[in-house]
DNA sequence: TAGATACCTTATAG
DNA sequence: ACTATAAGGTATC
């Protein structure tokens, strides 16, 4: 077992480790009480683990806890450059913050869960997870990503335990519609298999969206199936490392209803724009990413 | 092109 | 206990 250590006081604006994996942005970390999500309201980010298995290359296991100002990881290779990656530690949380607006509602979401960083997933799992994200529960969709690892994903062992990876786009895409609406997909099922087909099969990657503008990023992974401009915002955010991108989801637009009313524009397109004007530009992933996570657990209503 | 509707499943509220 | 509702939307018509 390899391990390390990783000072907060290191990192530009810290981190909170806890807000950061369960804001509903990944799926693919476990605490290792196997109680993630089950309450918000639960505290405890000092004595938990969080574990996931990087699939590129071969499987590793890497997990990680925050106690006493540090970052405490332990993994199967040398972990510390892929959590520099996944948890994006080399942004500056401060500077991204400047760019926010000034509104009693943004300051409010930094100030409660200031630390909390952006994720940067693999792009396959992020894809497929926020495929299954469609009118459904943070806890859920967590609970459906573990499902699909339980059943398609390689096995590695680690520390006298079995881990599964993320399935590979081939053994998602060989599987079938059945199965995964066994695996309680619902809907989503055949938009996964097919996805995933389509990625297997070579015909579309979501990492070729990387490099394009903004607008055509997105508009180039709606070429999957269950993807929509809201699930390719997703997946451009919190994979693709489009900062910019804010996924208009329920959370948001009764944001925008009660607090941006001028950014309503009628159509996906234009109101994105607008908010995206609204929350500081560059950046206005990282607020949109704050106010979900703030008003999602309902910090607002104290 | 814009608007309405069906869609799986389950946790939660009443 | 039982029903209605909503959950980080998308595809289709």
């Amino acid at each position: 077992m390899e391990q390390g250590v990783i000072d907060v006081e290191s990192l530009a604006g810290g981190i909170d480790l806890q807000a950061t994996v369960e804001s509903g942005q990944s799926y693919l970390w476990d605490r290792d009480d196997g109680e993630m999500y089950q309450r918000d309201g639960a505290t405890g980010g000092d004595a938990w683990y969080w574990t996931t298995v990087r699939r590129d290359g071969s499987p590793a296991v890497i997990r990680v806890r925050q106690r006493d100002g540090v970052l405490e990881w332990e993994s199967t290779i040398d972990a510390k450059a892929d959590l520099k990656r996944l948890l994006r530690l080399e942004d500056n949380l401060s500077a991204i913050r400047k760019t926010a607006p000034d509104d009693d509602v943004v300051q409010s979401a930094y100030d409660t869960f200031w630390g909390m960083r952006l994720v940067q997933d693999p792009p396959f799992g992020s894809l497929i997870s926020f495929i299954c994200s469609a009118q459904m529960r943070v806890a859920r969709i967590h609970s459906m990503q573990q499902a699909l690892r339980d059943a398609f994903g390689e096995e590695v062992e680690f520390d006298g335990r079995t881990y599964n990876a993320y399935p590979t786009p081939s053994a998602l895409a060989e599987t079938t519609e059945a199965r995964l609406r066994d695996l309680g997909l619902g809907y989503r099922a055949p938009y996964v298999q097919r996805t995933a087909e389509m990625v297997a099969t070579g015909e579309a990657n979501p990492g070729e969206a990387v490099g394009l503008d903004y607008e055509d990023a997105r508009e180039s992974l709606t070429r999957f199936v269950g993807v929509g401009d809201k699930v390719a915002d997703c997946v451009l955010l919190f994979s693709l490392d489009y900062l910019e991108a804010v996924p208009l989801d329920t959370w948001i637009r009764s944001t925008i209803e009660e607090y941006y009313p001028e950014c309503e524009r009628g159509n996906y397109t234009d109101t994105s724009r607008a908010i995206r004007t609204a929350l500081g530009g560059e950046f206005a992933g990282y607020t949109q990413t704050y106010l979900f996570h703030y008003l999602r657990t309902g910090s607002n209503e104290d």
